[in-house]
DNA sequence: GGTGCTAACCTAACACCGTTAGGTCATTCT
DNA sequence: AGAATGACCTAACGGTGTTAGGTTAGCACC
């Protein structure tokens, strides 16, 4: 529960930042602005600028720790199944329908890695790469599935009585036919 | 090259689209904004309001128009090669790099399907259904892992070194194997 | 006990955003 | 001639991120 990725930050930056994200997660990336994120804490926009640099920055740590958090969750996931690859999009899936908004915000723009806690990024990833045995190009292949399964899920780009629950085992077999 | 999806418009609606085409992909979302595009035009933002009736209506427009050239584009790919899915896959992709902020705009988001002109989603989803053979499932699951792969690619979340194309051909490859 | 420092807040303003109300003017139709 | 239409305009509203500069409370130190 302790967020390496916040512990870089003062306290107060660090309310503010979990203030953020269940003003993001309750009502939408609309509500994510200084001045409605400033409301909700009480005092002004200006001043949360003496805690965090700007929104990229608050920006890059919500991301950061949707990064640890994933980290967690996806190494218990291919630690505690003997089917890795289906335990692990499982909880991706899993994490991404939790906090929709959240994960968008985590996928929708190119990363400013340079803001980011070092080394979250890699840590998300890295149970994808056991679970392949170390093998980059099916991991890659794995994660484009299911980023496009969730996103367009979320998105609501299947038709209402599209199963996705057989689209996505049917996927994941695929990936295993293949060496 | 005469679009369907801009025939229901007055012709200077039409221009005022064509022109925010341009403007968003030659200069980014940012810059598709009512003031931007209007002095791109030479007139002022309000003007716009009385060609088209807001901001939504012109990007379901833009989308509209993307969804047409999908459909005229995919159908010719699956028509013109013997193996349809890898010829699809490489017409999706392509559309994608060679117009990434459109790409972006239509799938960034859920879709107003009612601004969108009237089958336009449905006709650029045929050929891949036509080229699994009605097989709606496998249909979904190859769009998926093609969508995770363009948006990845685009926001520059795989690294430097990796190598599209074989995890493309992988991953098209797997497709294969399961019925 | 006054001095200086720091943290945390503030107001006011800037340039931008989408949008609306209401006005002007030339062209076209009757 | 008169009316209607289309295409533009200015001015304003409330929202956005952000900065400059000011206030206040608490604490350390001589």
């Amino acid at each position: 529960m302790a967020s390496h990725a916040l512990s870089r930050l003062t306290p107060r930056a660090r309310e503010i930042v979990q203030t953020a994200r269940q003003l993001l997660e309750r009502e939408g990336p609309d509500a994510l602005s200084m001045r409605r994120l400033a409301a909700q804490l009480g005092i002004r926009a200006s001043s949360i600028y003496e805690h965090l640099r700007d929104k990229q920055a608050l920006e890059a740590a919500l991301i950061s720790v949707g990064f640890e958090e994933q980290a967690e969750l996806f190494s218990q996931a291919v630690h505690r199944s003997d089917a890795p690859i289906a335990a692990l999009t499982a909880a991706y899936r899993d994490f991404a329908r939790r906090q929709p908004n959240l994960y968008r915000l985590m996928t929708e723009r190119p990363l400013r890695r340079d803001l980011l806690t070092s080394g979250v990024e890699e840590a998300a990833a890295m149970p994808l790469l056991d679970a392949t045995g170390g093998d980059h190009e099916r991991a890659r292949a794995i994660w484009a599935f299911a980023h496009g399964m969730v996103i367009l899920e979320l998105n609501q780009r299947f038709p209402p009585d599209a199963d996705l629950d057989t689209t996505w085992s049917k996927g994941i077999d695929a990936f295993h036919g293949t060496g």
